[in-house]
DNA sequence: TTTTGAGTTGTTCGA
DNA sequence: GTCGAACAACTCAAA
């Protein structure tokens, strides 16, 4: 008697290699379905924003192509994921699910609910890790709490077994004797139409599998010994580029762990790059660790005496920080990265993040909104526990007196104004000397240059002492409330 | 149970 | 220009 076939529902594990609930399913000798459904319903008040849904859009074009070249297909399905996976298990006479377990909230009720619908039927629901190195479960301090700092966090975690790898991609896939019918993903409107924003998100990514291997290899030849100085220089390639490619496991953390250790006669400058490289993929796992051991991480602040901070609402403030027009331009240079190309640089991050929050004294869930409609390496996790951090609210977070000093941050990693000149066009004639603050250049300088402040370029919304000084007010009036 | 050392990413000020 | 201290105290994790 012929196998029935085993549905292999794909989420974000959009993934051949080093695939576990894929690798059972084969193991099984069953014909295999591999599944996507998007289920907006299920994402709960974190529904993905336009720009991870054109990166999603690829990972599928990708994934779907890589298993047809293994004699397959990509079953596509648009509905309530348990109405949908239903269906296929009545079409397809599937007696097994296969999928890899996820970690927010609303994919963990989620999976409650697939399970407690398909199990009573006799399906049977099963679930595989690979989108972290480390379960959460399996890591605690030694009295079997769970860690609130990264540093013992991640020494706890490195001493502990090392991350599994499965196989590498299968040749082929065993094919079910009926395919399910599937929707176009063309029909889905994943992409952007008019207007159709998504151009500089094309020419800097390439989403899939395939593309995830090449930007790992790219950054191991070319930047990963320069890592450790480098990855501070938004002016310079010098990050690994692999944060959208993680969150949708087109790689999994422990392929890169693996990738990262094979590396052979490592010189100390390398290795150095590469523990700090590792540790930045720790901070992924921490993130997600405080997720899952925390839920309400995205909506609230972690730290309970946060919740008296007097914040201020201001839209037009909030929409000069969306838009790029501070006035500063290391955050300009920055917030308009994120709109043209989807993505920021780590370090400029923090800048733009501390600034929102400590120059303009706006709720950091206004950032955290608008950096999960606009990166294409949205991620719930990194994004809450890292938007906590900069506002000094979370687990471990950045002291309060920590507030950048935008002119100085820009000096120091955008030296040459490289960075600014690319995305603040308007300054790009401005001498080195001023490119950080152009109000404190003479008007000799700024009329060369082109610029008439006001006008083609933005004075200062708020000056960096005065803002500093409220900054440092409002977190004292915290302390005062507290004792 | 108590103690001790440590905690991603900074800035400013004054010597 | 460079350098060290102050910025606050608190919580965490392990000994």
């Amino acid at each position: 008697m012929p196998h029935a076939p085993i549905l292999v529902w794909f989420q974000s594990d959009l993934r051949l290699a080093d695939h576990r609930a894929l690798q059972a399913a084969l193991a099984a000798g069953a014909p295999v379905i591999p599944v996507f459904i998007l289920d907006d319903s299920a994402a709960g008040s974190w529904v993905p924003g336009g720009a991870s849904r054109w990166w999603l859009h690829g990972s599928l074009t990708s994934l779907a192509r890589d298993l047809e070249h293994r004699g397959s297909r990509l079953i596509l399905r648009r509905g309530g994921t348990l109405a949908e996976l239903h269906k296929l298990v009545t079409e397809t006479g599937a007696l097994a699910v296969h999928f890899s377990r996820r970690y927010e909230p609303a994919a963990r009720m989620l999976e409650d609910e697939v399970k407690s619908g398909l199990d009573p039927i006799g399906v049977a629901c099963k679930r595989f890790g690979g989108s972290l190195l480390f379960e959460p479960e399996s890591v605690r301090s030694k009295t079997n709490d769970v860690y609130k700092v990264f540093t013992p966090f991640w020494r706890a975690a490195c001493a502990g077994d090392t991350p599994r790898l499965a196989a590498a991609a299968p040749k082929r896939l065993p094919t079910p004797a009926t395919w399910p019918v599937s929707d176009k993903l063309e029909t889905w409107g994943l992409l952007p139409t008019s207007p159709d924003w998504a151009g500089g998100l094309r020419d800097g990514w390439t989403p899939g599998e395939t593309g995830a291997q090449e930007q790992l290899t790219l950054f191991m030849a070319d930047a990963l010994t320069a890592y450790k100085e480098d990855r501070d220089r938004p002016d310079r390639p010098g990050t690994s580029r692999l944060s959208p490619h993680l969150h949708f496991g087109e790689i999994s953390p422990a392929m890169i762990w693996h990738e990262i250790k094979a590396t052979q006669t490592m010189q100390p400058r390398t290795e150095a790059s590469a523990a700090k490289f590792l540790a930045e993929i720790g901070w992924r796992e921490f993130s997600y660790h405080l997720l899952f051991n925390f839920p309400h991480l995205p909506e609230t602040a972690f730290r309970a005496d946060f919740a008296g901070f007097p914040w201020r609402d201001d839209a037009a403030r909030l929409r000069a920080w969306q838009r790029g027009e501070t006035g500063y331009p290391i955050v300009d240079a920055g917030m308009r990265q994120l709109r043209q190309t989807g993505w920021m640089h780590n370090r400029v991050r923090m800048v733009v993040a501390s600034f929102l929050v400590k120059h303009l004294l706006i709720p950091w869930q206004a950032g955290e909104a608008w950096f999960w409609d606009n990166l294409v390496d949205a991620d719930l996790a990194s994004n809450a526990a890292s938007w906590q951090w900069v506002a000094g609210c979370g687990a471990d977070a950045a002291p309060y007196f920590r507030i950048f000093n935008p002119m100085t941050q820009g000096e120091k990693f955008d030296p040459d104004g490289g960075y600014v000149r690319t995305f603040v066009p308007e300054l790009a004639k401005l001498r080195t000397d001023y490119i950080h603050a152009p109000w404190t250049a003479p008007a000799l300088e700024l009329a060369a240059a082109g610029i008439k402040l006001g006008k083609t370029y933005p004075h200062p919304i708020v000056d960096h002492s005065e803002a500093r000084d409220a900054a440092l007010a409002a977190f004292q009036s915290l302390k005062v409330a507290a004792s």
